[in-house]
RNA sequence: GGAGAGAUGCCAGAGUGGUUGAAUGGGACGGUCUCGAAAACCGUUGUGCGGGUAACCGUACCGAGGGUUCGAAUCCCUCUCUCUCCGCCA
C-alpha cells in the first residue's frame, strides 16, 4: 500500500500518475484517503490529550491514596466517570477511521513510475528489445500439445486423471528436461549471487496480505480450509514475507534470493482454446529471483534483473522480446515491469515467460520491511522480483522451435544438465 | 490426537495493581585508559502514531484481542503460537 504521508503531500502527483493506469476515480480515492487520515488525526489529537488528563489524575489518585487522604481519592475518583465514557467513544471513532482508512488505501495500486508509458491494455506497451531470430519451421511443424503426445513426454490426460485439468504429468524426457531446466536456472542465479532458498509452498493469510494478493486476489489462490492456508501463486510470496516486519542493518544490504516453487494457481474463469497446452496451467514450476535494496538503487537493479533474465533466454537461444508494460497491463502493486516474451514458432505466438518488477516501498510498507540508513533513520526499503524463469511456456518454446524431423534439439546448455541432446 | 508448561526489550532473564519503557546480566555501539589491543571503568542502546521549524512534548506498545479498575506487564476471559512428554508418522 502506499505510505499516507506520500499521498497528503504530493496528492496531484500521485493521481496523474494513477491515471496513466487508467484508473477509474482516483482523484475520489485518493482524497477519500487524505480526509479520512486528517480526521483520524484530528481523533487521536482529541483522544490522546484525555489520556494524558486522565492518566495524571489517576496518579494523583495513587499519591493520594498512599497519603492516606482516602476523601479526597474519592472525590476525585467519582470526578473521572464522564471522561471515560467521552474516551471510550473517541477510541471507537478512531478504530472505524484506521479501519476505513486501511480498506481505502487497499484499493489504490502503486503509482506507476516516471517512464511507465499511459495505457489500458497490451496494446500500449512498448517493446524496448528484440533479441535473436524467428525459427524457419516447415509446414509440417507441429505445436507443442502434438509434440509432447509424439514423443510421449508430457501427459494432461494422467493429469486429469488423477487431479484435474492444468495439473500435467511430467514423463522421461519430459520430466527430466523440467528438473534440467530448474536446476539450470538455479545455478545461473547463484553465479548472479542469489542465495537460494526453498520455502514452504503453502502460506498463511498474513502472508498474503504482506506481498499483496490478498485481500484482492483471494479467488486466484488455492485454499486450505482446514488450516486457514493458501498454496502459493509464486514463491515471491514466501521469500518476500522472510522480510515482513524485518529492520535491516546497511550490512544486510542488498538482499538477492533466488527459489524454485511450484506455483497454484486457480485461474478461474480464464480457460479456454487460446490457452491450451502449457500455456496456462493450475500448477507449474517457477523459479523465482527476489531483490531488496535500498531505495536509490531499486531502478538500476530492475535493469539488472532484467539482464539476467535476458541472459538465460540467450543462452537457452530462444529469440525473445522485451516489453515496458503500460500503466493498465502492470499487477496492482508494481511501479515498473517489464515483460519478457518468448516467440513460439509453431503456433506463432509470443509466449509471457518471465515478467520482472519494481515494486518500490509498496510491498514493504505493508510488510514493514526497513532498515537504518547512515543518518540513523528508519527507511522503507525497495522491493523488486522476477520470473527467472517460468518453465512451461520455455519448455513450449524449445519444444516447437527447437523440432526437427527426426527430433527435438535440446539447447547446448541444457545437454550436460539433461544427460541427452535430442528427445525423439 | 492426549497431557502439561510457557510467551517480557537485540539475546538471556526479574517483575509487589500506582512516575515500570520496564531491574539485572550479556551483546552491540561510543568514550576514558593504551603505541595498539585485552581487561577495567563511564555512557548510549526501542518502535508506531500525533503535536511542534526545532529542542522536545503527548500517546500507545511486555504474543493478539476483549474485560475488571481512578490506575494493568501484573487480575479475569478468548484466541494464536512455542516448548516438553505420550501417541501416530515420511
Amino acid at each position: 500500500m502506499l505510505q499516507v504521508s506520500i499521498l497528503r503531500e504530493q496528492r496531484d502527483r500521485i493521481i496523474k500518475g494513477l491515471e496513466k493506469r487508467r484508473l477509474k476515480d482516483a482523484a475520489t480515492l485518493v482524497d477519500q484517503v487524505i480526509n479520512l487520515d486528517q480526521s483520524r488525526r484530528d481523533t487521536q489529537k482529541q483522544a490522546d490529550d484525555l489520556k494524558a488528563k486522565s492518566n495524571a489524575e489517576a496518579r494523583r489518585i495513587g499519591e493520594l491514596m498512599k497519603a492516606g487522604k482516602a476523601d479526597e481519592a474519592n472525590t476525585l475518583r467519582t470526578a473521572i466517570a464522564s471522561e471515560k465514557d467521552q474516551l471510550k467513544s473517541l477510541e471507537q471513532k478512531l478504530t472505524g477511521l484506521e479501519e476505513a482508512l486501511k480498506v481505502h488505501l487497499y484499493k489504490i495500486p502503486n503509482v506507476p513510475a516516471e517512464k511507465v508509458p499511459a495505457g489500458g491494455g497490451a496494446d500500449d506497451n512498448i517493446t524496448v528489445h528484440e533479441h535473436g531470430s524467428m525459427p524457419q519451421l516447415g509446414a509440417d511443424a507441429l505445436p507443442h500439445w502434438e509434440l509432447i503426445k509424439k514423443y510421449d513426454i508430457i501427459d494432461f490426460d494422467l493429469g486429469i486423471k488423477i487431479t484435474g485439468a492444468g495439473f500435467p504429468v511430467y514423463k522421461g524426457k519430459g520430466a527430466k528436461l523440467q528438473r534440467a531446466l530448474i536446476n539450470f536456472f538455479l545455478d545461473e542465479a547463484e553465479k548472479a549471487g542469489y542465495r537460494e532458498m526453498l520455502p514452504p509452498i503453502v502460506v498463511n493469510e498474513a502472508s498474503g496480505y504482506g506481498t499483496g494478493q490478498l485481500p484482492d486476489k483471494e479467488g486466484q489462490m488455492y485454499f486450505v480450509q482446514e488450516d486457514g492456508l493458501y498454496l502459493i501463486p509464486t514463491a515471491e510470496v514466501p521469500i518476500t514475507n522472510l522480510y515482513r516486519d524485518v529492520m535491516l542493518t546497511e550490512g544486510q544490504l542488498p538482499v538477492k534470493n533466488v527459489g524454485y516453487t511450484p506455483c497454484f494457481r486457480r485461474e478461474a474463469g480464464s480457460w479456454g482454446a487460446h490457452v491450451r497446452g502449457l500455456n496456462r496451467l493450475h500448477q507449474f514450476d517457477k523459479v523465482e529471483i527476489v531483490q531488496v535494496r535500498k531505495a536509490e538503487e531499486s531502478y538500476q537493479t530492475l535493469d539488472e534483473m532484467c539482464a539476467h533474465v535476458q541472459g538465460l533466454l540467450e543462452k537457452l537461444e530462444l529469440p525473445y522480446r522485451k516489453l515496458l508494460l503500460c500503466g493498465g497491463d502492470m499487477g496492482f502493486n508494481s511501479a515498473m515491469t517489464y515483460d519478457m516474451e518468448v516467440f513460439a514458432a509453431a503456433q506463432q505466438r509470443w509466449l509471457e515467460v518471465s515478467s520482472v518488477s519494481n515494486f518500490e516501498a509498496y510491498q514493504s510498507n505493508r510488510l514493514k520491511l526497513r532498515y537504518k540508513n547512515k543518518e540513523g533513520k528508519t527507511e522503507l526499503l525497495h522491493t523488486l522480483n522476477g520470473s527467472a524463469l517460468a518453465l512451461p511456456r520455455i519448455v513450449a518454446g524449445i519444444l516447437e522451435n527447437n523440432q526437427t524431423p527426426d527430433g527435438i534439439k535440446i539447447p547446448n546448455v541444457l545437454v550436460p544438465y539433461c544427460g541427452f541432446d535430442k528427445i525423439s
